[in-house]
DNA sequence: TAAGAGCTTCCATTTTCCGGAAACCCCGCT
DNA sequence: AGCGGGGTTTCCGGAAAATGGAAGCTCTTA
């Protein structure tokens, strides 16, 4: 349910655009709207310092504050935002795809991409019947447990993967898979099949298969996932069909 | 004569905020994918001021840096956009009513709203068989010209309406209205009527019919638009329509 | 091999940031 | 009105952090 990190990773970010990002990163979906107060005391600065780097945000438009005084994310954030390749573009190219697979299917369709030791998932398409999903666009979750999780991981860099194989493993359900040992031999099954299978992992009721997406260079930038209700037997084939679809989005990605 | 200069030059220099931002409003929409002597170039920056910023940015995960050493908007910048309540928030909420008006009426549909002087479009539907129109999401334009501008700025503070009305306004076509006197009168209209109706303003061959959407307290906070060819006898209709269309979305934002 | 273009690191200098404190503002309460 | 509390804004001396020229690196091209 929850995502299991977020925030900012620890690293040596110069104190002025440290607190300026401190201070963004205090709004999140369930707080899209701060107070001056909240947004010191949530990213933990005083509250003159929060008072003047937010001021000095809210001239470039990075922020907005309304007539009730509560500090927004601007406009001109959303702009930039939308220039992010591995996000908005990725999804716009690969969204007919989904589409075709979602009427395929009637099922969950996802499309995620790493970022360090997570995966965060760039678009959604829920399906009509089909078992409800937790993630949430712009939502992150740990590379091990999820169908897309299990194909970045292995295609992920060898310090990746053995960063996040040599940290304890988070368990979600009794049949999470938090021995390294085996997760290896799983990594190098989706290596192999071109896909993943993910049984039962994340939640008792679902299982999701993953298949990865390449750039002109053959170098893995993205995954899709469908995810159905555990039990099915169509499991292979619907990997078949992620696979086939993955394939087509890499095709149209090169073009 | 003079000693080599070390250190920070006098003169007007921004201050590290705006250095950093500076950057990245180097990325535009021809312009994901940048270098460093790019970025430096297009933020006249010093080289090693703009690896050191970038790099700290890079850090946080505003901007990533592929293999290639091109520097890209991150994906984290991406998430944070995603939280503009005016933006993607509004865009959510309306969506469901723009496609209503876009299966009825089979023309562009368009969301948009004011920042300082301008509009930013914050979505789109392009008609089947309709006009093509220039916008694009993200895209900006001027308050005077479209149907949701003037609706913009016939319920924009005074300051904003003087400063617009008070300057030199842009003429697209022959029909453009450039006479302040004649534009108070229409944003008058606007405000009586409760929609607006631009007539061969932008190009010659299209007509837009605009309506305010408002918040709880009654204040304008967004524009909807159909635009549809020229000389359509049923702009009226349609006016009304568009009205319609946005009041039942002021209601679904203010539940 | 040399030249060139771009990237990274270094560091002496001083500009800009920092944040406690005090003033300010707006309520609701007595 | 007077009071108290929560949030917001401004100030300013001291000190930390930012700055950018130059030198060294890494590739690619001629």
């Amino acid at each position: 349910m929850n995502a299991p990190r977020r925030g900012r990773p620890a690293g040596p970010t110069g104190p002025v655009i440290g607190r300026a990002l401190q201070l963004l990163d205090a709004f999140d979906a369930e707080h899209r709207e701060l107070t001056l107060s909240e947004l010191a005391r949530r990213a933990d600065l005083p509250l003159s310092t929060a008072h003047r780097l937010m001021h000095e945000l809210c001239l470039w438009g990075a922020v907005e504050r309304g007539g009730d005084g509560l500090y927004r994310i601007g406009l001109r954030l959303w702009e930039l935002g939308s220039l992010a390749p591995r996000g908005p573009g990725l999804r716009e190219t690969a969204l007919p795809f989904l589409e075709d697979l979602s009427l395929i299917t009637r099922e969950n369709v996802q499309l995620a991409v790493r970022e360090g030791a997570e995966v965060v998932f760039v678009e959604r398409i829920a399906g009509s019947g089909a078992v409800p999903v937790l993630t949430r666009v712009g939502g992150r979750f740990a590379l091990t447990a999820t169908g897309v999780g299990l194909v970045l991981l292995a295609h992920a860099p060898v310090e990746v993967q053995e960063e996040v194989l040599g940290s304890p493993i988070e368990r979600y359900t009794a049949e999470t898979v938090t021995d390294p040992a085996r997760l290896r031999r799983m990594l190098a099954d989706v290596r192999a099949n071109g896909f993943s299978i993910s049984d039962r992992q994340v939640t008792m009721d679902a299982l999701s298969v993953g298949a990865p997406i390449r750039d002109r260079s053959g170098a893995v930038i993205a995954a899709v996932s469908l995810v159905v209700r555990h039990g099915s037997t169509t499991a292979h084939a619907l990997a078949r069909l992620v696979r086939t679809s993955a394939q087509a989005i890499s095709r149209a990605l090169s073009a």
